[in-house]
DNA sequence: GCAAGGTC
């Protein structure tokens, strides 16, 4: 029997497809990688019968970069990102091994059915899937077609039927207008990206972020935010006037009345119709009018309502929401919460999603009515052809949930509920005054019916005191007239729900990366979120956009995405070669490039005056070994010392502390020494700054300290000072600390290994002798006097941490020591490792004696 | 270390 391989965009949707298509009959399981599952039945194909196997990817199994050597940011021109660097496609997740798995499940198919979802992505990545099974699958030897593409649009037993009956072929253009988008994105993204960071890195000592990137879709995000800053900025308060009036209703209530005029600008104006009338006694009523109105019921739930929702009301940021959505709907509790689809499927089971609620704490007596006075059916929306709009899947209660995923079920959940119920419906009622010459009216909205408000009390039309009945030509007292002085007020800053609406307004990102852009420019440190979700460019934001618009408006204005956008879609219709397409888009951006390069300056002067120069910056600490001056240490990320004679920066370890390391200097480049240390818990170790950032011999790399050093005869060194193999790792050595006296530790120089070994030693010091069971180097340890381990009055011993017997005892690596390779490796794991790694053996001079500093770089360069 | 797009 024949084998049709069948592949959706991800698990959820393979399941799914395979239970409409098996009617229910398949069996399933895990697939290698613990993320897809296979499902499997037997059916009719091509006029046999044969053994369908339906699975997913996990989106897109590709992801593209450049060649590993186009990564070095201090080798490549970012110039060279638009045209010279070579890209590849590499695995987009290698955890999940997707190609091997696809593979596994392809070998000898004989047909592919490709579910991929039906967008551009999802044509894409039906080549991505294509590209890793072919290969494996039955080649047929009659020109039989073998591959074909089901076109649906929604996951319904008729639609996924209709796609099975009239399967097709897979898009190649669109699938290539996605290739031209991925390398526009990566190349254009990543020289822009690497420029600006290394020049104001560069230039700058406390810039607020390490990573100053630039994106088609996270700078224009971030321009929105500060377009509207700028707006507050420029903002002029102006004054104006209103005339206010009160007339006395019934008993000790009053009306008040508002002016048909709203406001004038000039006071004297305003003052001639308050005198105009002021001195009225009464207000004429003009006319009546009692309308009724309708507040729609919401449409269907899609991802950014959700989003904005989140944001707006709950107070969670979208990256957030989107997390706590995607677990309810991997536990169950909601369906596929990423669509941009408002209108349920026509085959939607609204009454048996409500009847999941009707026993439901906080809403059953609404559910349940509605199911006995019969729903209302749901306003028309969009159908987008992904996914239904989200809804509960079954009944949760806040015990069971909690917190923030409680807080979205319930909005989710009384959403749906207000979809199928009936609209608010109310009555406005106003009254036109005539007050002298001057007309006032006065309008009052009384609920008839609460409908959809019940269940989102959020959107109830506020409790008004109903107006009193009247007609026209009625009179009422006047109470007063009294002009007020008002100021106009500037807006305030985006909210992220505005932001939302205006980045899928401009086609900024789609429903699954908008939170990432905004994440983004949060993390960057271009915006902050203050009270109420609002973003609030940083100096650093405002800068960057402010330079944008100073030297080519376009590379933030959010056209920047719709206009190539436009060309990808000229592609994805045959219109266009993607060649010529890709080619010319990049040469546009190239010469951008080139422009924005040449114009820095513009930026640059924007910058100066919110951030100092790198030479104002930082605090002295160590001396530089060229010009013997002291030089500066930035501790703003990323940290790094400056020596502003020179105008050299070296980078430094992040994420720990940095001291100076009593003066002493490393003796091939006569800089000082600095300690790095992640903490009073964790490791420290000594570093030479030149030697950090260029590597004094050819087995070492960049970012190296001096645990790592080969240099054989400095006492600093890894040759010196380093112990044995790891205890953990494979590759690391156990290096005394130098500095960790009294309490002495030994750290590995490769992974987090710390091992606590003497306590109350004055002196710790590595033996050039080595251990004959193990090959470690030995210890030499003079305890304190008084408070010696050792036995009689001794306080002088030599040993190694792994085997000797007295040393076992005082140090935390005695239960390292049976993991230790020496110990569980058996006879056979003697030679080669151990000690041999990081110290020379015993009398025998290095083989590698170091050349001097210059002729040393020199050959590592080569 | 960089983009944006899928999804886990």
């Amino acid at each position: 029997m024949k084998t049709v391989l069948m592949v959706a965009e991800k698990p959820s949707l393979a399941q799914s497809i395979a239970k409409i298509l098996s009617r229910g009959s398949m069996s399933s399981h895990k697939g290698l990688n613990g993320a897809c599952s296979v499902h499997e039945y037997t059916g009719a194909f091509a006029g046999q019968p044969v053994r369908f196997k339906m699975t997913s990817v996990c989106g897109h199994v590709m992801t593209l970069d450049f060649l590993g050597k186009y990564n070095k940011w201090d080798k490549v021109d970012p110039a060279e990102l638009f045209s010279q660097a070579p890209t590849e496609k590499k695995e987009a997740n290698p955890k999940l091994s997707m190609v091997k798995f696809l593979q596994v499940e392809g070998r000898g198919c004989d047909y592919i059915v490709l579910w991929l979802d039906c967008d551009k992505e999802g044509e894409n990545i039906c080549f991505e899937v294509l590209d890793a099974v072919l290969p494996v699958m039955n080649k047929t030897h009659s020109g039989e077609k073998t591959v074909f593409r089901a076109r649906f649009s929604s996951i319904t037993d008729t639609d996924i039927g209709n796609a099975m009956a009239h399967l097709g072929e897979p898009d190649h253009n669109e699938a290539l207008s996605v290739d031209a988008r991925q390398e526009l994105d990566l190349r254009i993204g990543c020289a822009f990206t690497r420029f600006q960071t290394k020049y104001f890195q560069g230039k700058y000592g406390d810039l607020d972020s390490s990573l100053i990137s630039f994106g088609p879709c996270q700078t224009p995000t971030l321009g929105f935010c500060v377009e509207r800053h700028d707006k507050i900025q420029s903002f002029k308060p102006e004054t104006y006037w209103v005339l206010q009036a009160k007339v006395n209703a019934d008993k000790d209530k009053s009306l008040l009345l508002d002016w048909d005029r709203v406001r004038v600008f000039d006071r004297e104006i305003a003052q001639m119709f308050l005198n105009m009338t002021k001195l009225e006694k009464e207000a004429q009523v003009e006319a009546t009018s009692r309308k009724e109105k309708a507040k729609q019921r919401p449409l269907a739930l899609n991802t950014v309502e959700m989003l904005r929702v989140a944001s707006s009301a709950l107070g969670m940021g979208p990256q957030h929401a989107m997390q706590t959505a995607e677990r309810l709907y991997t536990q169950g509790y909601i369906s596929y919460p990423r669509t941009e689809t408002t209108h349920y499927p026509e085959n939607f089971d609204l009454k048996g999603c409500l009847r999941q609620q009707a026993n439901h704490p906080y809403w059953a007596d609404t559910v349940k009515q509605l199911l006995t006075e019969g729903i209302n059916r749901p306003r028309k929306g969009h159908d987008a052809g992904d996914h239904p709009p989200i809804t509960p899947m079954r009944s949760a209660t806040e015990d069971e949930l909690g917190g923030d995923a409680w807080r979205l079920y319930e909005y989710i959940t009384r959403h749906f509920i207000a979809t199928v119920s009936p609209d608010c419906k109310y009555l406005q009622s106003t009254i036109s005054f005539r007050i002298g010459p001057e007309l006032f009216t006065c309008s009052g909205k009384t609920v008839i019916s609460p409908g959809f408000t019940e269940i989102m009390p959020w959107q109830s039309v506020p409790l008004e005191e109903s107006l009193p009945t009247c007609q026209r030509g009625d009179t009422f007292a006047v109470g007063e007239v009294k002009m007020l002085e008002k100021q106009t007020s500037p807006p305030d800053y985006l909210t992220e729900a505005e932001l939302i609406t205006l980045m899928e307004k401009h086609g900024i990102g789609t429903d699954a990366s908008i939170p990432v852009h905004i994440n983004n420019i949060c993390q960057r440190n271009y915006v902050t979120v203050e009270s109420g979700r609002r973003l609030k460019p940083t100096n650093l934001g405002i800068v960057l956009v402010h330079g944008y618009y100073k030297i080519d408006a376009e590379l933030v204005l959010p056209t920047i995405r719709s206009a190539v956008e436009k060309q990808l879609n000229l592609i994805a219709q045959g219109k266009a070669d993607y060649r010529q397409v890709l080619g010319h888009t990049l040469d546009v951006f190239k010469r951008k490039f080139h422009y924005f390069v040449d114009s820095i300056a513009g930026m640059d002067e924007l910058m100066e005056v919110s951030f100092s120069p790198l030479a104002a910056t930082g605090k002295p600490l160590s001396r530089c070994g060229k010009c013997h001056r002291f030089m500066k240490y930035i501790q703003a990320k990323p940290s790094r010392l400056h020596c502003s004679h020179c105008d050299e920066t070296y980078t430094l370890p992040q994420n720990g502390t940095i001291k100076l390391y009593k003066e002493l200097r490393c003796p091939l480049d006569d800089f000082e020494l600095v300690l790095w240390s992640s903490g009073s818990r964790g490791k420290s170790y000594p570093l030479c700054p030149y030697c950090y950032n260029h590597p004094p011999f050819r087995d070492m790399k960049k970012g190296m300290g001096c645990n790592e050093c080969t240099h054989p005869t400095c006492q600093h060194s890894l040759s010196m000072l380093g112990i044995g193999q790891c205890v953990e790792c494979e590759s690391g050595v156990l290096v005394l600390d130098p500095t960790s006296g009294p309490k002495w530790k030994v750290a590995c120089n490769k992974c987090n290994v710390v091992a606590h070994c003497f306590e109350n030693a004055h002196r710790v010091r590595v033996s050039a002798d080595t251990c004959h069971t193990c090959e470690a180097a030995l210890l030499d340890v003079d305890f304190n006097k008084a408070k010696s381990p050792l036995p009689g009055d001794e306080t002088q011993h030599t040993g190694c941490v792994f085997c000797d017997p007295v040393f076992q005892e005082l140090v935390e690596l005695k239960h390292a020591a049976s993991c230790h390779p020496m110990h569980r490796g058996g006879p056979g794991r003697r030679q080669g490792r151990g000690r041999a790694r990081g110290r020379r053996p015993p009398g025998k001079p290095n083989p590698r004696r170091p050349r001097d500093k210059m002729s040393a770089l020199a050959a590592y360069f080569v």
